[in-house]
DNA sequence: CCTACCGATCGGTAGG
DNA sequence: CCTACCGATCGGTAGG
């Protein structure tokens, strides 16, 4: 079912069958003897190296959390950029945090709200602050002259829509690289799709 | 847990209490014991209204199906209408639909995936079809000159993204009206966020 | 890493 | 609608 390198650990390899499952099939809705099966092990044989299934969901969570505030700030590193440029990195950053491991980021964006306390207390936080970011890069946008929106929350809300959707349709075997999706991604969001002075719709 | 009008039937009252559970938790973490005690009666009692939870989940899905394209058919009635105007009144009508019942909407978008064969592959293919007419508006709209963009394919799906977000973050007792909603999800989609003559970013 | 197993819980049914 | 229960499967462990 699943062809891992040999060069990985055993670990690495649960890891990375974890994570294609949960993807596929949801968390709930994978047991760990589909896990074992998939390893070609036996399921009690998984306790040897994890502690436990939510500690897999855990792992992958906040490790593509972490390379998305990492991203973050590489993005808004340059402080005499404009706001727009900023934004502009850091979508281009997200885009390729997303597509660097599609799996990986499709269970963190649909399968957290699985984790149990505190760790699901900690990773909200860590999403409300991302989110937070590109609301406020929004709005110096907004106050520079370089963006108009009447209501930069709402304008936050369609741009992580546009972002969040994106694992559910790419395919890495697609045409275009993560560069062009990034930048075909900003282009529409910042310049829609009417034509400037064409008819009303 | 639930506070269901006394005027609905048995079997309304667990498909309601179904599709905030299912929303809440999602489909395969939800148990039927869950859903029972959420009603105040016992697991077993479940199965004299209803053959399984799966038909619940089915019933759900494609009650939500048949809302978008009704609504689908009446923005595209006007066979004289550009295509922009026809894409326009499919974006307020989805809005309308989502918005009417955010629960369903959300489990409709989410947990559709557990449905299984052969419900899962006509599920699967009335989704196509729905895609595929917004795709077609937006090609049908750049061709007659009021929308652009490089890509109708990919444009079609940064409004998918959009609209499919729009349960995770909406609010019933929000500031915005439905109305208003569609309208400024639909200018932002057209008209992006960059100011038309400013500075390129 | 396997064998053998634990208690808990699952969706669902029979009979009343 | 409840009581009492079915076989199957769950996450996880002990001992080797």
């Amino acid at each position: 079912m699943e062809t891992t390198s040999p060069t990985l650990s055993r670990k690495a390899q649960i890891d990375q069958t974890a994570t294609a499952l949960f993807r596929r099939r949801g968390y709930a809705a994978t047991s760990m003897r589909e896990l074992a099966a998939a390893l070609g092990i036996e399921a009690g044989s998984i306790y040897s190296h994890i502690k436990s299934k939510e500690e897999l969901l855990h792992r992958i969570c906040f490790r593509v959390a972490d390379e998305f505030m990492a991203g973050l700030r590489a993005a808004n590193a340059d402080a005499d950029a404009p706001a727009a440029t900023h934004l502009r990195r850091a979508i281009e950053s997200h885009v390729r945090v997303l597509i660097n491991d599609v799996d990986a980021s499709a269970v963190f964006l649909h399968e957290w709200r699985h984790l149990s306390e505190p760790a699901l207390s900690e990773f909200v936080q860590l999403q409300r602050g991302y989110e937070a970011a590109f609301r406020d890069m929004i709005a110096r946008g907004v106050a520079d002259g370089a963006l108009r929106t009447p209501d930069p929350a709402f304008a936050t809300l369609t741009l992580f829509a546009s972002l969040t959707w994106l694992p559910n349709w790419y395919r890495p075997d697609g045409k275009l690289s993560p560069d062009q999706i990034a930048e075909r991604l900003t282009s529409q969001l910042l310049y829609g799709l009417a034509v400037p002075d064409g008819p009303a719709i």
